[in-house]
DNA sequence: AATCAGTCCAACCGCCCTGGT
DNA sequence: TACCAGGGCGGTTGGACTGAT
């Protein structure tokens, strides 16, 4: 079985747009509008094209005011911290970069961000260990999606260590959670770890509890059992971690109440954008000068709705 | 000069969502 | 309510390009 194809592949053409195709596309829709009907589209113009190829080349290219490459650090820092919010949603993310595709943005961030973010596997100790690369392998299934092991990383960084485990013995340094993230956050929690106001296990963990809890494997090297200090926050369940992430959770959306102030926004858009500025230290890591600030408000995902609209009028062109 | 590996990015694929009937 | 077509999106692919050997 299986969906019907949305045109005739056998007669439709693929691979690089000419020209000339570009030509016609453009002058149609500048003229008359896509229609409404993408799939349509072609045969009118008397293109040998699917529409969706149509509807993908005039957004990805021939669109007004695309730029293409020549990111700012300003485009990077709203890139990262929006990855760090709401993941690999490159049309969410595009609506808050005028000019930029989903499609540019994802490129880039697959081939250049992400490698200058959170760096090529090293053998040193600048990054303990964390290989960006171990993260695109090794069972994704039985673990955190390779997205959210991403994003966990860059807020480490974000945080400016060195030791991505000295996160969570530093109290000070956990995100702020919104009223109601914070109890789902502790209904995650064993029981015994439930205090609502300082989220910490009340006996060190054994070695590796933390990654490995409930048999989820981590392609991460784990410290020793002597650099984890105690007080760490323990997760009883890593994979529901991922789902908090990635804002599967129950009970965090469509609750106006619950939507708080866009931290990254305002860190972008305002004067505090000196802790997004961390990857200005990339040549060495050093993140120590980093901002203490709490740059990552997982709450921001709730901001996704507001996002949506502003993704509405940038593509409503 | 030839070959190979790595990088980049345009384009495609296929699933999911939504609106119309 | 169920079904269907089209739109939207994220993931992936393939080919061109570049640099190293």
């Amino acid at each position: 079985m299986g969906r019907a194809p949305c045109c005739d592949k056998a007669s439709v053409k693929k691979g690089p747009w000419s020209p000339e195709e570009d030509a016609k596309l453009k002058a149609y829709i500048e003229q008359h509008g896509t229609g409404g009907n993408w799939i349509a589209l072609p045969q009118k113009i008397g293109l040998k094209r699917c529409g969706k190829s149509c509807r993908l080349r005039w957004l990805n290219y021939l669109r007004p005011n695309i730029k293409h490459g020549g990111f700012s650090e300003e485009e990077d820092t709203i890139i990262c911290n929006l990855y760090i919010s709401i993941g690999s949603r490159w049309s969410v993310i595009a609506a808050q970069l005028p000019g930029r595709t989903d499609n540019d943005i994802k490129n880039y961030w697959n081939t250049k961000l992400k490698k200058k973010l959170l760096g090529k596997p090293k053998q040193s100790n600048t990054n303990n260990g964390i290989s960006p690369s171990s993260t695109t392998n090794e069972d994704p299934k039985e673990g955190l999606s390779n997205s959210a092991l991403e994003r966990i990383q860059l807020h480490m960084q974000l945080q400016g260590l060195h030791n991505p485990l000295s996160f969570y013995t530093h109290p000070q340094l956990w995100p702020k959670l919104h009223p109601m993230q914070e109890k789902k956050f502790q209904s995650l929690l064993p029981l015994n770890n439930q205090n609502p106001n300082h989220l910490q296990a009340t006996q060190p963990p054994k070695e590796a509890d933390f990654f490995h809890t409930n048999s989820v494997s981590l392609p991460y090297e784990i410290p020793s059992s002597g650099e984890l200090a105690s007080g760490v926050h323990q997760v009883s369940n890593f994979v529901q971690v991922d789902e908090f992430l990635n804002d599967k959770a129950e009970g965090f959306m469509s609750q106006p109440e619950q939507v708080p102030e866009f931290d990254c926004f305002k860190e972008v858009g305002g004067s505090s954008k000196d802790s997004c500025m961390w990857w200005a230290a990339q040549n060495d890591h050093d993140m120590r000068s980093a901002s203490s600030s709490n740059s990552w408000d997982s709450s921001s995902v709730l901001q996704s709705e507001l996002m949506f609209q502003d993704f509405e009028l940038g593509y409503n062109l």
